[in-house]
DNA sequence: CCAAAAGTGTTATTGATACACCCATGC
DNA sequence: GCATGGGTGTATCAATAACACTTTTGG
């Protein structure tokens, strides 16, 4: 029992690991970064650190969706506090996930960002990453399956104007089923949180598709 | 990604608090428990505690209900982590929340346990509690609100047979408001998570009412 | 005039709500 | 026989699901 946890009774270390959504060429995509230290060198795993002095949870996410990703997220929200005592091989961590949301149109780069080391991976493509970090995302995963059916969640995924044919291919996409067109636009119109801009699609051989942005900017709670 | 811990990384301390509720009296009541030490010595506070080496979340919890409280909860679940750098006055400490569930039928006393400094409180009467309590225990009667609805999260509150009519109080207390007896009957029923026990109530002036179980002592997502 | 996506309504089914009386028991 | 809670069904309304054709544009 020699091993430094036993030895100096130090506290858990604190974590903070991010789950970053992007919606691109039709697949939901995480963003990951690959490990240069030990453990799980040269592993992939979410981008995460740990909480410096005085700083807030959520101001430990911000950094870090800016450090690591270069970019600024614009939703996040807590997902769930891991704490197995043997999640760390070395220490004892305990990690507070949040997940977060990119809209495509602000990602540095279309689909891999230039930054070595760093990634988009599709959501169903996942590798083995590192300590429990695959839990964590299917965790975010299924959270945002289930907020996108009874809230405005979309928001953070998208641009501010958009067709509703966008719209409808993001709801497809993270539900993994197809939607009923009709259906659905009623549905949207009927939440009210919608506005047409006045503007239309420009390129196209076919009919321009009305944009449309969302009233509020906030995530919103449905019924 | 957790990485090896340096130096000018602070070390915060990591707490569990627990929002133990139980029905009694017509009311939800969560279970509070008098500060002895600084800060907010005299105040009432939630049980909880810090975490200790080589513990799970879950273990703490467990630990925490039964020294506090001196019960066994039949549920708890992960309600939130609360971080800000403020929330203790005396040095950084960030605090997993959960929520659990007691049946009054477990409680060691009718009301108020005997132990010095421990005390059942209703919801709706919650004084100023030490740290930022409150606001965990408001968290956690929305968390119970949303989930009522949806899960068979009653389970926890009931002892295993009850009558049907303790069943809708029971949603009543939560929801803050009455429901259709008939309809409620019909939902229930319709779940297909109930079961007849064959025994019926002894006590009363009146139709002796069928005992129900749950047929699966989880709690389980219903639709 | 052809291809490609935009846009639009009606019907059927399902689930939610509103609502009132008889039943079995103890005293 | 009366007070007390137990137990039951139907009709309306709202939400959801299924389903196909016309429109506008670029090439």
């Amino acid at each position: 029992m020699a091993d430094t946890k036993e030895m100096n009774y130090e506290e858990p270390g604190v974590t903070v690991d991010v789950v970053i959504f992007t919606i691109s060429e039709d697949r939901l995509n995480v963003l990951l970064v690959k490990r240069n230290e030990e453990p799980f060198r040269g592993r992939w795993a979410l981008p995460g650190g740990f909480l410096l002095q005085g700083e807030s949870l959520e101001g430990a996410v911000k950094r870090i969706v800016d450090q690591k990703a270069g970019l600024k997220a614009s939703y996040f929200e807590q997902l769930y506090t891991f704490g197995q005592p043997d999640r760390d091989p070395r220490s004892r961590v305990i990690t507070v996930a949040y997940f977060a949301l990119v809209p495509w149109t602000r990602l540095p780069e279309p689909v891999s960002p230039k930054v070595a080391g760093v990634e988009w991976t599709p959501t169903v493509y996942l590798p083995e990453l590192a300590f429990d970090h695959n839990r964590i995302v299917f965790y975010a995963v299924e959270r945002l399956r289930a907020k996108i059916a009874y809230s405005s969640i979309a928001v953070g995924l998208l641009p501010t104007m958009f067709r509703l044919s966008d719209l409808q291919r993001l709801y497809e996409i993270i539900l993994g089923r197809e939607l009923d067109k009709r259906n659905f636009r009623k549905k949207m119109h009927a939440t009210g949180l919608l506005e047409e801009t006045g503007q239309r699609e420009i390129i196209g051989a076919h009919r321009p598709a009305m944009l449309y942005r969302f009233k509020e900017k906030k995530v919103v709670n449905i019924d």
